[in-house]
DNA sequence: TACACGTATAAGTGTATACGTATATATTGA
DNA sequence: TCAATATATACGTATACACTTATACGTGTA
């Protein structure tokens, strides 16, 4: 139970919050996110080790770079929670300006991951639910 | 956005969730939750008032009496969070634990509230939402 | 090996908060 | 008004944590 304590302490950030909604649009390496962002890489690095110890994203090496994402968007435990973020995150003007941010970094080709993805590739809307993927 | 990071500062303690998970059975008072818990009555308190400005609960006065409900537990935007909690505490022996101290005082008569109600009463599960109410 | 780049961690400082103890406030009843 | 009960707040202490600056670690390349 000690384990969901720290699962909404990893949400009870403001900082952490605007990561995850960058990283409910795809993967990012902590760069990226630094860019968006426009906060300190130590901060960041903070911020993400702090939702890793929280169970709430994964990271893998690339070469120098780490990349990090989500854990279980789609499905497990964790589903109904990215499903409120989703939609809490969809009303908030501040978050949606980072994902614009997100989205031109990307499009310029200033950002390094491959794609941006809306919210739907990974979080299906209940609404919606039954054309996921 | 910010009401989003103190929402989930409202869930990032222990306390708060065994208050939380107590709430999901029904109102309750103060006194009541303080001795389900067994802390001091500032303490339940304190924790009370935090969980108010973290808009999760809603409290009523009946004389001397304050009791404490849980905001929008079947619609609204806190839906799908409270369906995530429901699920958590329910795999949870620390928990559960705290809801057969609850009951058991319900059906005694040590406890003020008038009835014990489960976790279907107040926030129905996803695979069972036809039949809520 | 040396260097550059991306990322993580350490040290120091300020703020938030969890808890206990004591006290204040509100309601009820004599 | 006084006392009893229920709840809230004030204050002090310990701890967690957010942030900045500096530094260490890991990887790729010359």
């Amino acid at each position: 139970m000690r384990e969901l304590e720290q699962l909404f302490k990893g949400l009870a950030d403001q900082t952490r919050l605007r990561i995850l909604n960058l990283l409910l649009h795809g993967e990012l390496c902590v760069c990226d996110i630094q860019y968006v962002l426009e906060s300190s890489q130590p901060n960041i690095s903070r911020h993400l080790t702090y939702l890793k110890n929280s169970r709430l994203v994964l990271d893998r090496r690339e070469g120098a770079r780490i990349y990090y994402r989500l854990a279980q968007p789609k499905e497990g435990v964790h589903k109904p929670l990215f499903v409120f973020l989703r939609e809490a995150f969809q009303s908030s003007e501040a978050m949606d300006e980072d994902s614009r941010k997100l989205k031109s970094a990307v499009e310029t080709g200033t950002c390094t991951v491959s794609e941006w993805k809306p919210f739907s590739a990974l979080v299906p809307s209940r609404a919606v639910s039954g054309r996921r993927g």
